[in-house]
DNA sequence: CTGAAAGCGCTTACAG
DNA sequence: CTGAAAGCGCTTACAG
């Protein structure tokens, strides 16, 4: 593999003005620059990006950290039904991060949980910036990255700083469309199965969902509204506990269309149709959410802008160039599971 | 952030003496081991990652390569039903990376496809190793890297190589289990909806299923032999034309979960119940496949063997310890969507 | 506009 | 057992 250095000798220059062409510096006559350009096609030249990130004191690798509340790993919590909806988010990631020309890494950490130590690798490692997607909010690392002034980007949790911003859906907004629109079906009797509360996302869907149905004079009755855990299992098993004890309800809002599976499940159990019995909504709008009997009606969050925003955003503050953080409209998908009353 | 410069001078030593502790090198007085792990503890030393890799021609990073026949990036597919079985994969193989101590990293390639250019990012990035997963056979990067020598592991395809092994489960004995269990309940016209053929998984999971029949004497119907591609859209489509044509038949054998998730919609539509009408079964045993209704009998591959495995060995293989391929047992998984005839 | 030199933080023969 | 020195492949003031 040829350095600058073969490059160099064959153009006849210095490796200092390798480096120049390399880098776009202004001062460089035409003619070095045409044989730099030259001897680096001959050569196939490629520069050594170890090397230059231990000069530059930064490489172009972007660290990912998410979901880990759970046991400390990026990936981990993935496979759980609760974290389908991030497998979408995480692909929009990386195709705008490759766009960019930024790697992803998935960092180990094999000394203990202490924050600081988290920091201490993001940086041995000389990572540009972190994208933190899905923590729980009193992660202790999210505190020491902001004083670490790491350049982060939050996806679908506040977090702000010099160097951080976030980027989230309108959940608010999402809940209100959803609401609407069953209220549209003639429904007004309605349960709600949501996240755990203590989670952002889930309060402001349910809070959306309330200042809606206010505003045409309805209150959702307390007794309806449950929580249970993100995933499929325990929204099956909240239903269960609801259809046990009440049934005067013509619509059932779920907090995710993963959630929204496992309450299909449960409604189906206790000879509940859907919607001729009850409709049933989703949130998220996740691939699978089409294949369901019947398809959910859901509200899609646009994985795609939030993606490329946010690989966007942290390539600006990296670059020193500041950036803002953001509020991303959502979309409501109409399918089968919802009907009049 | 303290360098071994400072920790030398500390200790009273010089950086080579440091850097031979650091890397437990034998000759070394148990004197100034003690002082240079003083120093360091103190310090909060941390050896420079980068700086580490540029001099040792190498880093503790493993390169994931994953599922982009369809366009480059390496979670791109993970969105689409087809390949939410990926998902747990790789979390294992994150879990088992972070305790050996490497990175996982997610290369972006800017510069076309040509697999040259592959190659020398990732020599250009000092990987140790690459993990292939699920890539189809006649990607061409996968020659380039057999000829390249770093060390790699394919996992569920075939691939080998002076520093290359693979890691497959046992595709045609977990066939064999579905069908003896099929048979076991009466079974005796089964339809079988594989993946596509081409992947040799896919035809694996075919040839199983058909021998443990022909030993029963019984044969597949060849016209209940369909093919679709492995996710859940389309696998419902070839269900309703199954469907369309035939119905004498009591159990279909699915290519995948996701596939059987399509299938069970489809068998749904067309007013047959599962599995008093007709037994269903899937393959993987992704989490899902717990909350379809009925849940779903499968054969359930052992992601965690093949993803620590995956590692282990790919950790052999960097440290010039060689290794072997591996095949990865199955297991029936029997639930719901199965009965007698 | 361009080159010589120093330096990024480590490791590793080479001597002793 | 230990240190001085060279080197990994780049970038960047500093001069000119």
């Amino acid at each position: 593999m040829a350095t600058s250095e073969d490059v160099a000798q064959l153009a006849g220059v210095s490796r200092a003005t390798v480096s120049r062409v390399l880098n776009g510096s202004a001062r460089i006559s035409e003619e070095a620059r045409a044989r730099v350009h030259a001897a680096m096609t001959t050569l196939e030249y490629e520069p050594d990006v170890v090397a230059q990130s231990l000069v530059r004191r930064r490489s172009r690798m972007i660290a990912l950290s998410l979901l880990d509340q759970e046991d400390g790993f990026s990936l981990a919590g993935l496979g759980q039904t609760a974290n389908y909806f991030y497998i979408d988010m995480l692909r929009c990631i990386e195709q705008a991060a490759a766009s960019l020309g930024y790697d992803l890494l998935l960092p180990s950490r094999p000394r203990g949980k202490h924050p600081e130590n988290y920091i201490r690798s993001l940086q041995m490692r000389r990572v540009a910036g972190t994208i933190m997607l899905a923590l729980v909010p009193t992660d202790p690392r999210i505190q020491s990255l902001l004083q670490a002034g790491i350049p982060t980007v939050f996806i679908d949790m506040m977090g702000q700083g010099d160097h951080a911003i976030s980027i989230r859906s309108d959940h608010m907004d999402a809940a209100r469309q959803l609401a609407e629109y069953l209220l549209s079906l003639g429904h007004r009797r309605i349960a709600f199965i949501g996240g755990p509360t203590v989670d952002l996302a889930a309060m402001e869907r349910l809070l959306g969902f309330q200042q809606a149905l206010a505003k045409t004079g309805i209150s959702l009755d307390p007794d309806l509204v449950r929580q249970s855990g993100w995933n499929t299992e325990e929204a099956y098993q909240a239903a269960h506990v609801l259809l046990g004890q009440r049934r005067d309800f013509t619509a059932l809002v779920a907090g995710s269309d993963l959630m929204a599976i496992g309450i299909l499940r449960a409604l189906h159990e206790h000879n509940l149709q859907v919607p001729r019995d009850i409709s049933l909504t989703g949130f998220d709008d996740v691939v699978l959410s089409q294949y369901t009997a019947p398809p959910l009606t859901t509200v899609r969050q646009d994985t795609k802008t939030m993606g490329r925003e946010a690989i966007e955003r942290l390539a600006a503050l990296i670059e020193g160039r500041g950036a803002t953080s953001l509020v991303v409209p959502t979309q409501l998908v109409i399918r089968g599971s919802t009907g009049p009353v």
